[in-house]
DNA sequence: CAATCGTGGCC
DNA sequence: TGGCCAAGATT
């Protein structure tokens, strides 16, 4: 009979190879005192939410230089996160970061809760950033599952359950091995593990602490692991762009509305995105095609879209959306598809 | 509760 | 090229 993996050898391995990451506080100034912001770990996992770490970088650096406290950031005018936002992806995101910045400034005083079940009435906050934020930020024993966690559960106890089915069996696994000391850094140690050695292709099992206690290093399914349902493939939608200059340079822009995709991101006006998407121009011109269409690939379709361009005079009204002053428009305000139609647009 | 919601890197 | 994958939440 194989021994449950020690929460200490893993304890061990992470205060050798713990990954230094900008809102990190390594394990050895942990251990000397240095307490973590949970401002800036509940940043980062609101960030790190189905994105890499690679990806993430430069807008916890962007948004914690700009907005150094929860205070700051409650006080920033929409617009402005939604622009630094633009890029990283999953909008819904960044604005509730926003709204959860605003609650707690105006109902915590500013400071996060450090109860999982007070974290979980948060904007924006579920399961998973709930116990990262209590674990990480105040070493409270809650048990982290994201893809990382089931990745190695399912390996560590070789169980062949396919998810999403298998999640709630999968975090009792994960309870069952957290440990009342240190769970702060365990937590971050399983990730990592998950991140660096228990990856999803050719994992490194000879350099996993954990490699004794897997059943499915013993069966030789680890690569395998974990099983999940099938996707289904996406389907490809059609949409047309409209780029429309004014004389002075201005650039006819369109904020999208909250809800749906991309929302509450500034965007070029536009059709309906389907098969047989319909003209739409938002103002009275001479519309050229260009030749190249923007594709996209979103979580769910596929996007081919037509850039439709235009020179405008200064005293036409459009039907849909404000001109955007040059000196004030920046491409990257501009979620990633509406950047690439500007830049096929951009010279016409 | 199955569907929705972005993007970039990798193979 | 196209599918897979990444420190998930919301409805």
């Amino acid at each position: 009979m194989r021994e449950l993996p020690r929460a200490d050898d893993l304890l061990v391995w992470y205060d050798r190879h713990a990954r230094a990451m900008p809102w990190r506080v390594p394990p050895a100034a942990r251990q000397a005192g240095v307490t973590p912001d949970p401002y800036r770990v509940w940043m980062s996992e609101i960030m790190l939410q189905q994105t890499t770490v690679a990806a993430v970088k430069s807008y916890f650096e962007t948004f914690t230089e700009r907005w150094p406290t929860v205070t700051d950031l409650a006080g920033a005018a929409d617009e402005d996160v939604m622009a630094a936002w633009a890029g990283l992806g999953y909008y819904a995101r960044a604005r509730n970061l926003l709204k959860c910045a605003r609650v707690i400034a105006e109902d915590y005083g500013g400071s996060f809760p450090r109860e999982h079940a007070d974290l979980l009435l948060l904007p924006g906050v579920g399961p998973y950033t709930a116990a990262a934020v209590s674990s990480i930020a105040y070493d409270a024993p809650e048990t982290v599952l994201d893809g990382n966690v089931e990745r190695v559960m399912a390996r560590i106890f070789n169980d062949h359950t396919p998810l999403p089915q298998a999640k709630p069996v999968f975090h009792n696994y994960a309870s069952s091995l957290t440990p009342p000391l240190r769970p702060g850094d365990y937590a971050q140690a399983v990730m990592d593990l998950g991140a660096t050695i228990c990856t999803p292709k050719n994992p490194a099992c000879g350099l996993c602490p954990w490699r004794s206690n897997c059943a499915a290093w013993a069966e030789g399914t680890a690569a395998e692991l974990p099983k999940k349902m099938p996707k289904k493939r996406k389907p490809t939608r059609l949409g047309i762009a409209y780029l429309a200059k004014r004389v002075d340079g201005a650039w006819l822009l369109e904020r999208r509305p909250d809800k749906g995709l991309l929302g509450g991101m500034l965007g070029w006006p536009g059709s309906d995105w389907g098969d047989a998407p319909t003209e739409a121009p938002p103002i009275r011109a001479q519309w050229k095609e260009t030749t190249a269409e923007a594709r996209h690939t979103f979580t769910h379709f596929h996007l081919r879209l037509t850039v439709k361009t235009a020179l405008v005079p200064m005293d036409r009204a459009p039907d849909r959306g404000e001109f955007v002053e040059p000196n004030v428009f920046e491409r990257d305000d501009l979620p990633t598809v509406m950047r690439k139609a500007y830049d096929l647009g951009k010279g016409s």
